[in-house]
DNA sequence: AACCAACATGACCAACGGGTCATCTTGACC
DNA sequence: GGTCAAGATGACCCGTTGGTCATGTTGGTT
């Protein structure tokens, strides 16, 4: 290895730390999925089989944890929805988006909180949520041209929704678990609604500024 | 007074302690209403100009302060409804309900807290929300029969909807505090469709059973 | 005005949880 | 198999917070 590779590239992980990294994601996902973000860092650490300072070798502070975890999911969603921008029927397409985007928040308490909460520091997640708007605003831009949905509906709206639908059943989750499917078709009832009067005030852009303190 | 009295109706509170428990109830009120349910003891006693430790001698537990004050705010919510019940136009009025209960979860956030938490302990609140459910069900009842809305919207339904357009809209309050009123309107057009397929699902009784631990 | 039960007070406690660090271990390269 | 930097470890630190309690204070009653 050269001096210059020495300084421009810098030596790969050892193989146990890539192991150790690897668990650490995996018991992280499923930790904050089953109990939401507030699960401590040593019950993930004895999940993953690693010491809590391991934890912490591997991201700085439980914040940048939830960010890498949380943002890769929504990156998936992001391929979910590029994946349908494609498919014959633009208003099915939406809505089987919809579907798999609550189906997914509700399988996983912790994207639901970081999603719902209003000022999200991280920068993983916040890019993630922009560019979602982006990718759904492409489907909604598709069933609105095919005379499906109401023409005021944005993309940013339906990112809203996602985690509304979810959180208006989520009080009542652990009896009726599909109950957010009776309000998916509520919703997209209303966005279909076409002789109904134009809905009032709109939302362009996801600005998840925080006024508070 | 009698040995009679003195065993059956126990004297009545001392005016200094009267004095104190509204200004405790008025400080936790004002502060679970702007940060939630998760400030300090301590800071609301600070806000009621008293003791740590008098908060305590009023409420023996948090949980109970929370309680105590967010079954109030539903009482609240259940004499709307039940005024509202008598109104000449059965879907406005329940809109006219709707619009009012979304306002007051938007500008409380303990209560949308205490609202959408799955298991809910205190019985004051439990109890409250069963009422609330009732007499919004008479409101829905009358609406259904004059034919305004779908038939299949029940009085828990309506419940579930108020804190979900509220938490729908949550995230961008900040910036665009009245957005809820855009999926308020979305979402009743959802309950007015007339046109379209029965809700896939049902909910007859809200069941705040919580499954996890 | 004297008495006392009700009440107020704030120092104190214990549990918790994120984060640190001195020390020990180990994988990679020679 | 020897060397060493990368990595693992867990005891420890410290701020936070719900809750307690011995002690001091006060409103009502006689």
């Amino acid at each position: 290895m050269s001096t210059e590779d020495a300084l421009t590239t810098p030596r790969p992980p050892r193989t146990d730390a890539l192991r150790n990294r690897r668990a650490l994601l995996a018991a992280a996902a499923q930790s904050f999925a089953e109990h939401g973000t507030d699960v401590t860092i040593a019950e993930i650490a004895v999940r993953a089989g690693i010491a809590k300072g391991t934890v912490f070798r591997h991201f700085p502070t439980k914040e940048d944890l939830i960010g890498a975890i949380m943002g890769e999911i929504i990156d998936d969603l992001v391929g979910t929805a590029a994946g349908l921008s494609t498919a014959p029927d633009p208003a099915a397409a939406l809505r089987e988006f919809m579907t798999h985007g609550v189906e997914r928040l509700a399988g996983n308490r912790g994207l639901c909180e970081v999603v719902g909460r209003p000022s999200l520091q991280q920068a993983s997640v916040r890019a993630g949520i922009d560019h979602l708007c982006a990718v759904v605003e492409a489907l909604v831009d598709r069933a609105r041209r095919a005379g499906a949905i109401r023409t005021e509906i944005t993309g940013a709206d339906i990112v809203l929704l996602l985690a509304g639908v979810h959180q208006t059943a989520a009080p009542v989750a652990p009896a009726e678990p599909q109950l957010w499917r009776r309000y998916l078709a509520l919703v997209f009832d209303g966005i279909q609604a076409r002789d109904a009067e134009r809905l009032p005030y709109s939302l362009e852009r996801l600005d998840f500024t925080d006024a508070e303190q």
